[in-house]
DNA sequence: CATGCGTGGCT
DNA sequence: TAGCCAAGCAT
């Protein structure tokens, strides 16, 4: 891996690092639906659409722009029910993110517009010091810098920073070397390089050093060694036993979570092994959810009676309920 | 401060 | 295949 000595300290010298950056984001930048808008909404939007989700996911299946269709202001979304906001939040995940949205535009809605001041914008449901400071920067256009995944990336690699990025020390320090890197007359420009960088050159694994724009202000020798992260647990094993029961009529009997995390998402009807050791299983699914990797075990049963939280439903109403990815893609090889 | 939360693409 | 990672946040 051939990488460029740095020459130039971007600490010691931020107003050049800032126009490397922004002359070729202004080349090469590319073109995102959020970066057309000032629209504080749609900015938000798009904000918590990408917590933790790719730009591929968001774009290619076409959440963002038929979420703002269905609520492209906050009091459409503050009266919004359940059903159709979780239906638009299907297959995204973290579906908690939903709710607390709906939170917030209540919140803007009721106040008659978005507060400017970043401790108010933090105290709203969802949003944190990163989406506080990229509505600042990315809506209005006001001096604000953002760490998130792509950034802790590029600046570990610029500082040759050997602390874990996502311990709350380590982050406290790149939150700290942001704001004095960013660029307080170009937020919104600035902060769309530095993360469009790490997207593109200063990718995870092995970075393109020699395309680089900002590559002389690099520190690192040996990129693709950083950023540095806390050791996850490793992924744990285990099996769920499902039913696939449908009544005399076609229902199928489906399972509404109740808890804070997945409130109303709609699943298969879980059972304990022993409860399922006499019925016969007639497909088996893997996927993955956090630390699990989950055999789903599905049962299939004539008849069975609905327990609290459980209901039948036609086949015809399946498609409007939302449903977490395994479950969905369950139900729909069973039912073609 | 560590952990839980979803999903899909990539290595 | 298994692990890593992604425009984080709340608890």
């Amino acid at each position: 891996m051939l990488k460029p000595r740095a020459t130039r300290d971007p600490l010691h010298e931020p107003l050049p690092f800032r126009d490397a950056l922004a002359v070729w984001f202004g080349q090469n930048g590319r073109d995102y639906p959020w970066r057309r808008t000032t629209d504080p909404w749609a900015v938000l939007v798009s904000e918590v659409m990408l917590q933790q989700t790719q730009i591929a996911t968001v774009l290619g299946r076409g959440y963002y722009t038929r979420f703002l269709s269905l609520f492209p202001d906050p009091a459409t979304l503050a009266v919004a029910e359940d059903e159709p906001l979780l239906k638009a939040w299907e297959g995204l995940g973290y579906y908690r993110r939903a709710r607390m949205l709906r939170e917030t535009a209540r919140a803007v809605t009721a106040a008659g517009g978005f507060p400017d001041s970043l401790d108010t914008l933090q105290k709203l449901p969802g949003i944190g010091r990163y989406t506080a400071n990229a509505l600042r920067a990315f809506a209005h256009d006001r001096p604000a810098a953002v760490v998130d995944g792509n950034v802790a990336r590029v600046l570990a690699r610029l500082l040759d920073y050997h602390h874990a990025v996502d311990s709350p020390s380590g982050l406290k320090h790149l939150w700290e070397v942001a704001e004095r890197l960013a660029d307080p007359h170009r937020p919104r420009i600035y902060n769309s390089a530095i993360m469009e960088l790490g997207q593109t050159f200063c990718r995870p694994g092995v970075p393109d050093c020699l395309a680089c724009p900002v590559s002389a202000f690099c520190k690192t020798p040996e990129p693709s060694a950083l950023p540095v992260k806390t050791a996850k647990p490793k992924t744990e094993r285990i099996h769920t036993h499902v039913l696939w029961a449908r009544d005399r009529m076609g229902r199928i009997l489906l399972h509404q979570e109740q808890g804070k995390r997945r409130q109303g998402l709609w699943k298969l009807p879980e059972r304990t092994p022993e409860e399922t050791a006499d019925l016969p299983e007639i497909a088996t699914r893997t996927y993955g959810i956090t630390r699990f990797h989950v055999t789903m075990h599905i049962h299939e049963c004539a008849d069975a009676p609905a327990r609290e939280g459980e209901s039948w439903h036609p086949e015809e109403a399946i498609a409007t309920l939302a449903m977490p990815s395994p479950y969905r893609k369950a139900v729909e090889a069973l039912l073609a």
